[in-house]
DNA sequence: CTCGTGACTCCCG
DNA sequence: TCGGGAGCCACGA
């Protein structure tokens, strides 16, 4: 009778957290708070932290529009730093002093969730 | 089951 | 402005 084993499918929040971050739009960038409050716990962050180091090449995420509360680039200078800002100011998001993004402009609101 | 991991976030000082 | 500490969640070994 269970036909749903657990080990099937990943959990309700991961499925939506990786369809909230294909949502987000060329141009523009979420927070890592941001996505999970959409995908429906705001406290989750560090679990989209996981999402995006496991299925960001699986499912063709664009993890280099996700950044921290502060609107600043969270990895480390050695791993992708320069790749994830090249990308993101090649679809014209522009950084501030202190590779600060300004959320006023760049920061993406999802048109469901208000 | 317990533990370790991870690109976080909030709260203080 | 910056750093430390606690809280947070899901997954894999």
């Amino acid at each position: 009778m269970n036909r749903r084993t657990k080990t099937q499918s990943p959990a309700l929040f991961t499925q939506r957290a990786i369809d909230v971050i294909k949502r987000i739009p060329r141009g523009r960038v979420a927070t890592y708070g941001q996505i999970a409050a959409y995908a429906g716990e705001p406290r989750a962050a560090r679990q989209v932290v996981w999402i995006l180091h496991s299925y960001s090449d699986k499912h063709r995420l664009p993890w280099h529009r996700v950044v921290n509360g502060k609107g600043r680039i969270s990895l480390p200078r050695h791993q992708g730093y320069g790749d994830q800002k090249r990308r993101l100011e090649k679809e014209g998001v522009k950084f501030g002093n202190g590779d600060t993004i300004d959320f006023k402009r760049y920061l993406w609101s999802s048109p469901r969730a208000k």
